[in-house]
DNA sequence: ATTGACGCTTGATGCATGTCAACTTGAGTT
DNA sequence: AACTCAAGTTGACATGCATCAAGCGTCAAT
């Protein structure tokens, strides 16, 4: 017991240098030395449970988040309780980059299972990149990526109907996993189909139907949230292309 | 004669400490003398005309590009002709961040009418960022600000009907123009309504009978490209707000 | 003027997907 | 077990908007 105490404690605070994530995030083309000088401002919690908030729209920016193991969602609180989901975080990703400009965030971002974070303090963040050009470098390549990655979302909201927008979910989630040493055919969803509808600007009973379907047509086996792909290029196909059936609606 | 095209030769060459975008633009929140550091490095092409690139989808990265003057829209190329818009740039606005990342253009950029870009190689860009603090945070701030703009439109094409969409890009044309000292309540719009339609995720026709209505009911006059505001808070809450009336589909 | 092309508008129709409602399932509590 | 509550599923129905189709103003080239 004391031993499986120990063991957990130190996966919490283990340091950069031993991350499995380094190639992904921040750390990413550093010098050793480097990335012991980021290291030393990052600052690492105790694990947030199912529900906790990182932080909430309308708080002063101070820090962002990286996920080093679990996951999280973004989403932008409406009144009445609707939220629209903005994204869902993988560990090695980063977490607020949208509150840089206003120095306040805009978003809420709430930990969907049990989930271990690290701090960067923007403000020596930001002191440290001036002086180490491959961070620097990094950090433009990250904001960079987040604004490619929106507009594929804008495609996708824009232009895809319910199948091909679930496809692209599910063959999304199937290539960062995989990118993260996990299986790109056999894992679980850590949100639900409601926050998944959100996400895809879908209702949760056409996701639920989209879930079915795909189990009927041989594609996936479903089981709550676990999900076995049986075939990950069909997929991938009606992700990308336009159904290659009959109709094709919001092909503006 | 030759003084008119004196005067519009330095139009197009006019410094960065002379320009009137510099407060919404890099150069915000410099020291004069690392405005002509910033001003060194820039080129300034002739202007281009209506359906000129800035440049295309698949091609390398090696600047980023502001709108002077007129304005830009970017899109996402798909085969079989049909495109994506992902945005129009007003004066002061940067094109290509989200190539930074895989040093190549996933988008492709084309002029709408008439208009004066600045060119920002981006290698010398970023030597200049690290040796100007000031100047790397003002990049931030712009990249952040770009991600926090993507997200309202997520929200936008996420849980947004027609009506809320016209009214939002409306409202949104209204203020960036009215930031650039142009009116906020007459303009010209520099795109099609096909384009429109792309954008906000509507096919034309709906957008052509949304103009219709708004003018039916006393929000506007339009007239080609021509849009009068004639009632700018209605709008503004039409976009804001669900619609105060019965129906309310999308509220996921 | 005439022509043609293009962008815009308007009407008629249909479908994908939202909405409403009822039921099932699973997990936690007593 | 029995109870509770939330999440998920499934069916029936309604509707917002896409699609199809036709007509109209505008502009440029001839």
């Amino acid at each position: 017991m004391t031993q499986r105490k120990v063991i957990s404690f130190d996966t919490i605070r283990v340091a950069c240098k031993n991350c499995s994530l380094s190639q992904l995030c921040l750390p990413m083309g550093l010098a050793p030395e480097d990335v012991e000088r980021l290291d030393s401002i990052i600052k690492r919690s105790r694990p947030l449970h199912r529900g906790d908030h990182l932080f909430r729209g309308g708080e002063r920016f101070r820090s962002l988040y990286v996920v080093k193991t679990g996951s999280v969602k973004t989403y932008a609180p409406s009144e009445e309780g609707g939220e629209q989901v903005l994204g869902f975080h993988l560990p090695g990703e980063i977490i607020g980059l949208d509150a840089i400009d206003k120095s306040c965030h805009a978003c809420s971002a709430k930990v969907l299972e049990t989930s271990a974070i690290c701090e960067v303090p923007f403000q020596r963040f930001e002191e440290l990149a001036a002086a180490i050009p491959s961070l620097q470098h990094q950090m433009y390549r990250l904001l960079s990526k987040e604004i490619g990655q929106d507009a594929d979302m804008l495609l996708l909201l824009g232009k895809k109907n319910a199948e091909e927008r679930l496809a692209a979910f599910l063959t999304s989630m199937s290539s960062r996993l995989s990118k993260r040493g996990l299986s790109p055919t056999d894992f679980y969803l850590s949100m639900s189909r409601h926050e998944i509808g959100s996400y895809l600007g879908l209702a949760v009973e056409t996701v639920s139907r989209l879930f079915t379907r795909f189990q009927e047509d041989g594609l996936l086996r479903v089981d709550r949230k676990h999900v076995e792909v049986l075939n990950l290029s069909a997929l991938e196909m009606m992700a990308g292309a336009p159904p290659s059936s009959a109709h094709k609606q919001r092909s503006n």
